[in-house]
DNA sequence: AGGGTTCTTGACCATGACGTCAAGTAACGC
DNA sequence: GCGTTACTTGACGTCATGGTCAAGAACCCT
């Protein structure tokens, strides 16, 4: 799976890594909307050769989504995953998941499904529902998280997240993350 | 102050009131940003009149905005004065201006300060704010409100919804108001 | 009715993005 | 080295927005 192709003449070569790296240092900045031409001339090629090399934008993101995001969000679900007490868990989850929005802007882009054309980035994005929705029943089991609360919600509170820290450039992350934590508190049941 | 004018011909009257009723329209659906040609068009009249009768987006939104947006924003101001509960009046206020955001994104477009050019706009959302904060300090002092709350946290708290509710075109409105019960909950002081 | 003035028009410029392709350039194999 | 082929380039076409202005149309007054 690795040599499919024939083999590309060196500049070429050479390009397809600049490209790469560029896109990951772009796109982790401005998100996986930067216009292509910034990454062009991060890489100090033509927009052209992006488009001929990768077939476009979403060619682009799917050859660098793994490296981008793909770890933080599985790195998220793992370190989460160790924690003993549900609630604890459950709201670890989300509050992680929202700092990362705030981080990362191709991550929040990838969260907020903004690219539906890319397969593995689909698939990353409905593992992390799935992971989401037996958090939120395991803890919703002790009785201390409200019960109507479903899966479709946390996806949407993910997705509200996402569309806040979208447009929270240049406001402190502090407030954000406090504002983030009434926002938990107010999922706990009522006493 | 109603006359100052030399008095417009007739095609030019009849045009700025075709204009002014096509923005309340347009406005009113499609937020403040919406194009000035879509609004040249449901008036019949050309780009070029929009611009030479009321010189740009801002003059025309100032035109409009009074009918627009003040009243429904004054509107809930002294509905919700008169609870006399301070909490649930506080809440009450909160609740409304966040769904009055989510039925109305030309009151929303005011609500975050999309257009800080515009005078009578921004005394508008000034007086928002500061009543909000009268009612959130009087919510606090019965303690059932949390004490680490700013007037400044409340801007914030409606500027957010605003970015959601411009997102949330297509998505349903009780989800979206029980979403803001939730954070409404989060807002009361850990018991 | 017709001349002078006010208004309107829509073609025009600008910006900033996406995406394409003929023509030029550089690497490879012999 | 040199021809062939792979690769890159950047100008170009397109679309959607904001905004301008000379020329023509509509109006009003006498």
């Amino acid at each position: 799976m690795t040599s499919q192709a024939p083999r590309l003449r060196a500049d070429a070569r050479r390009n397809v890594e600049s490209i790469r790296t560029a896109a990951l240092d772009v796109f982790r900045t401005h998100g996986l909307n930067s216009p292509l031409d910034e990454v062009a001339r991060a890489a100090g090629v033509s927009k052209g050769t992006i488009y001929h090399r990768f077939g476009g934008r979403q060619g682009l993101i799917d050859a660098v989504v793994e490296e981008l995001v793909a770890e933080r969000i599985t790195g998220i679900i793992t370190a989460v995953r160790d924690i003993e007490d549900p609630v604890e868990r459950f709201e670890s989850y989300l509050r992680r998941i929202w700092l990362l929005q705030y981080d990362e802007p191709a991550a929040n882009d990838v969260l907020l499904r903004a690219m539906p054309g890319s397969d593995p980035l689909v698939a990353l994005c409905e593992h992390a529902s799935a992971v989401a929705g037996g958090f939120l029943a395991e803890a919703q089991a002790t009785g201390k998280i409200r019960d109507d609360l479903t899966a479709e919600d946390i996806y949407l509170l993910v997705w509200e997240r996402g569309i806040i820290a979208r447009a929270c450039t240049e406001q402190p992350r502090d407030g954000y993350a406090r504002r983030c934590e009434y926002t938990l508190r107010g999922l706990r049941s009522d006493s």
